[in-house]
DNA sequence: GGTTTCTTTTTGATTAGTCAAAAGTATAAA
DNA sequence: TTTATACTTTTGACTAATCAAAAAGAAACC
């Protein structure tokens, strides 16, 4: 059976190694989970013997296959669920996070694919994640960080991916809303900020906030 | 920290003892949860040091008022949730069961508060069950098992309270659904049936399978 | 009252997951 | 090439929950 603590694991694993194709150092999973390294390295020996991942031994460790799909599934099941909160049960996007963390490891695949039904099989999440389908596909978006963007550049917000409650709630009151189009006025490296215009309002944020947002060409 | 165990044997220990004053005995409580009495015992300890229970050795064990203030709340989420699932993610009520006895565990109160509104607060779930309210209260009502019935009585189908999901499929599907009314024809200890007329249709039926179903006088 | 039967409790083991701290490796610096 | 630093793995211990089987207690029967 697969514990909620695996699939934890797996879904750590993937989230950190699927914008690069490097093995995974153990401290980083461990930091990821909240868990001590010595931790990491009992369970990964488990997982390992599953055939879930592979692992050299003081280089670090990757999903197989088959760990890749197990790992999908619980993302599907998180995303979808947080979309679900947000829409049909009307809560606030900064706070469903958690809540899709514990949800993930009970809903079964039918009440999953009821809400995905529902709210008309979406291809994103509140924080503009992306949504992999029931046969494991994600599709690949090319997105940037609002902190590498140029004066005149004109973008639409992609993702917010942070999962830091104020912040959210932060970027909400400014109208920084997932498909919002903005406007960068000013990129000033000296004074650390950035400046964007969002309907007709301007906002000044620093480029450690900027890089929290995600954006694509508009 | 109370885990999903604990919640269990408040659960299963509030659903045994709510219709009787006495004690619980161990291999009830056992036979309830499916584990061996000895696993019983030893929860039975924790519980009673953690003042959710009291246990008199060999005796029983009963819930205390902070115990049966959990276990009322695990029974309310659980019956929302259930509800939730047929009513908004159209499930089948005879599949939500052990959907709902994972959910219980890790919804929150504002989701289960979010459902309970979307619902319009409802007083019974899917089986005829009473909601307990967010305060902890729980509406008594009086019912008699439809096998008690005599020829003659008009009554209306109340709670089918059982977890079985092919009899739950079948009262379906002969059309004995909750809030129906129905008039008993005949009620033959012989043959040990009991005939009733629900929406110009007879219906026979065993009298041990009528005695699962639980009905008011309309 | 004494013995049998049924139930409960105790005992000793096991599994999943974790931590703290000791021991072992790899890498970078001198 | 040796040493220092950083990271990983191992070790031993702990908690929650369980089981199987032995021991103990209560009840029922003669």
């Amino acid at each position: 059976m697969i514990t909620s603590t695996v699939e934890n694991y797996l879904k750590a694993l993937f989230l950190l190694d699927q914008h690069s194709e490097k093995q995974v150092a153990t401290g980083e999973l461990a930091k990821a989970l909240n868990v001590t390294p010595g931790s990491v390295t009992t369970m990964i020996k488990t997982l390992a013997e599953a055939g879930l991942v592979d692992h050299r031994p003081h280089y670090g460790v990757k999903l197989t296959q088959s760990g890749r799909t197990l790992a999908v599934r619980v993302v599907r099941r998180h995303r979808i669920v947080e979309l679900f909160l947000v829409e049909i049960l009307s809560m606030d996007w900064s706070e469903v996070h958690e809540e899709a963390e514990q949800l993930e490891h009970v809903v079964s695949d039918i009440v999953v694919d009821r809400m995905d039904e529902l709210l008309g099989h979406p291809t994103v999440d509140p924080h503009g994640d992306p949504i992999p389908t029931a046969d494991g596909s994600l599709p690949v978006r090319s997105l940037k960080r609002l902190s590498f963007c140029e004066s005149g550049d004109r973008v639409s917000i992609a993702r917010i991916g942070d999962q830091d409650t104020s912040f959210l709630k932060f970027a909400e009151d400014i109208g920084l809303v997932l498909g919002e189009k903005i406007e960068i006025i000013d990129r000033n490296d000296l004074t650390d900020s950035i400046t964007v215009r969002s309907s007709d309002q301007e906002i000044v944020l620093g480029l450690s906030a900027a890089g929290r947002i995600e954006v694509e060409n508009a």
